[in-house]
DNA sequence: CTGAAAGCGCTAACAG
DNA sequence: CTGTTAGCGCTTTCAG
């Protein structure tokens, strides 16, 4: 029952002072091999380890990064949190996680919280924003990422995948398809992930002489997605659009569903789909969902960099909003274009 | 820029000793309406908040709960991690997330890390457990509750899902199915939950006066599933399983991809498979997966509950081992017996 | 009910 | 290199 060990008790076994037990244990402390050596021992011997939370008051650095997510029920963020998680732990940081759902209240409240605990900074994937969050960081001297969500006025540093860039090469896979009438189906339109997905696509069809056909609203949300996508395709052959983009695989896993089980339709044969994330399950042979992967791990490692650059430098960067390239990845839910080489 | 508000600047403000501005933050602490007033009214305008980590530091209690995870890959977790999240954050705690991965050293390692950090309590979400985790939280002072994991000599509280009766409701339904070659393909065998389902599945099998036709291991690993599932069906009819009970879902929907898409089989009519956790996927359409659900609201709040008593408790109540029943889900992944009732 | 005072465990100058 | 001395921001006796 060694609970509570001091770097008092050390000093005194060890026969040094306090402040030597903590300079052996602070990383650029000066200290001697012999002491060093005693502390080591005496430490080892009671089982001492410093306090980290002691070590934070005085520091006035937590180690701790706030992280909020909005719902994990998008298989693209438990592998986010996993690998944010993981690169933040190797630099000594740990995370601690807010769920901004339902349930807990508003984001306001959930960013006081966090706050309350000193984090050295946040990161906030997925969520919807209230306008002064940013600014709520700001003011409390917190180093914040956006991370899958920009905001206009970038006065906060996010990183994104290049939702626009995105959506256009969907958009030209499905004209490159030969499929003449487009449907889209979008997510939640507070987010800019929607936002930016649906521009490129609509630039993208634009850009070939094409239009939206049909368009519905699936808020990134199953039940949502479900009834979108009956509303879109249970209609006559020449009403109905014979490829749809869907805003995110979460989604078009269901439409897929929709199409195939419900509507007895054949995926691609009747109609091609789209998704946006690669999650996973895109994967899973009974899907093989052609989709726009988002590379979480570069992602991933521009978020702890801004992050770790931010807290690490004196005054603030200026903000950045990094957009990662997201490739298209072919599988087996689209039409082949004829002569399709991969990166078309 | 209000950066670092403190109860001394609060408590000039109101024009009250700094202990009174504590006490009227301090839930059951004695003060009077006016002067409550006062410090509410002066705080509100500095926007000062407690610092939840100097108040640990005194209080001994740092209202941070360690979770530790070792794969989200497997989308029973991030439903957990959501829900634990939440109720802990209704209580007042937040949860400081530790992957045990790979990349992060052993468990022992992170074990330290996470004391380091004074949490109140820890929970150990699926974590291959070095025999002595329990003893080290133990004397520690830590509180400490396993979450779908059990260990021998139960020195430790879990909880769980009744991984035997699982087991062995599984092996019923597929006897009842009228199969008579009974595959099953385990978990890694480190487990509790491999363990009691396959020993549950046994059990149920023998008491019908049948026996294991084949068994393969999975190790609850996408690839190591497909190699099990291959080695297991791709062979003649007659020398291959009818019926196969897969350790979890994961791994589930691997084989059910091997045997419809590689080996051309139909499920349920060339063979039967049933899986254990009931994760979303296994309701979407194209699985429709039969399997055993761990119902992880309950597994939540029941380990919530445990922990708490054991924080709010002085002396450690004695430990005990919570088993949540788990009811099978028939979906189209499994022949329906003849008659069969619902929670036959 | 309230203020003064004593720390929680540790780091960071500051003299030696 | 090392010990001494201040605190970090807050809770908690202890007298009033």
């Amino acid at each position: 029952m060694a609970e509570k060990v001091t770097s008092v008790q050390v000093a005194e076994r060890a026969g040094v002072s306090q402040s030597a037990v903590s300079r052996v244990f602070t990383p650029g402390a000066s200290v001697s091999k012999k002491t060093a050596e005693k502390v080591r021992r005496a430490a080892q011997e009671l089982g001492y380890r410093p306090n980290v939370l002691a070590r934070a008051m005085v520091s006035g650095r937590s180690r701790i990064i706030g992280l909020v997510v909005a719902y994990l029920e998008n298989y693209f963020y438990p592998e986010v949190v996993e690998k944010l998680s993981n690169s933040l732990q190797e630099r000594g940081y740990h995370v601690l996680i807010f769920m901004a759902s339902q349930t807990a209240g508003n984001i306001d409240d959930v960013m006081e919280e966090i706050l309350d605990y000193q984090v050295d900074g946040i990161i906030l994937a997925s969520v919807a924003l209230s306008s002064d969050i940013a600014t709520r960081c700001q003011q409390a001297g917190v180093p914040a990422v956006l991370f899958n969500r920009a905001q206009a006025g970038d006065s906060v540093t996010s990183v994104t995948s290049d939702n626009r860039a995105g959506g256009r090469k969907a958009a030209r896979l499905l004209v490159a398809g030969g499929h003449r009438r487009m449907g889209y189906i979008a997510g939640w339109e507070g987010a800019s992930t929607q936002r930016d997905r649906e521009a490129g696509f609509l630039d993208g069809l634009a850009e070939a002489g094409h239009s939206l056909f049909a368009r519905e609203i699936g808020d990134f949300n199953t039940d949502r997605a479900r009834d979108a996508a009956r509303r879109m395709f249970d209609r006559p052959p020449s009403k109905r659009p014979d490829a749809v983009f869907v805003a995110n695989d979460h989604m078009a896993f269901t439409v897929m569903d929709v199409l195939r089980f419900e509507l007895g339709l054949s995926v691609p044969d009747d109609v091609s789909v789209i998704g946006y994330d690669d999650v996973p399950p895109a994967a899973w042979l009974a899907y093989g969902l052609t989709t726009i992967r988002q590379r979480a791990n570069l992602m991933v490692a521009e978020t702890v960099a801004a992050l770790t650059e931010m807290i690490d430098s004196q005054d603030p960067p200026k903000p950045r909003n990094v957009q990662i390239d997201s490739p298209l990845i072919m599988r087996k839910s689209t039409r082949i274009p004829e002569g399709w080489a991969p990166e078309g």
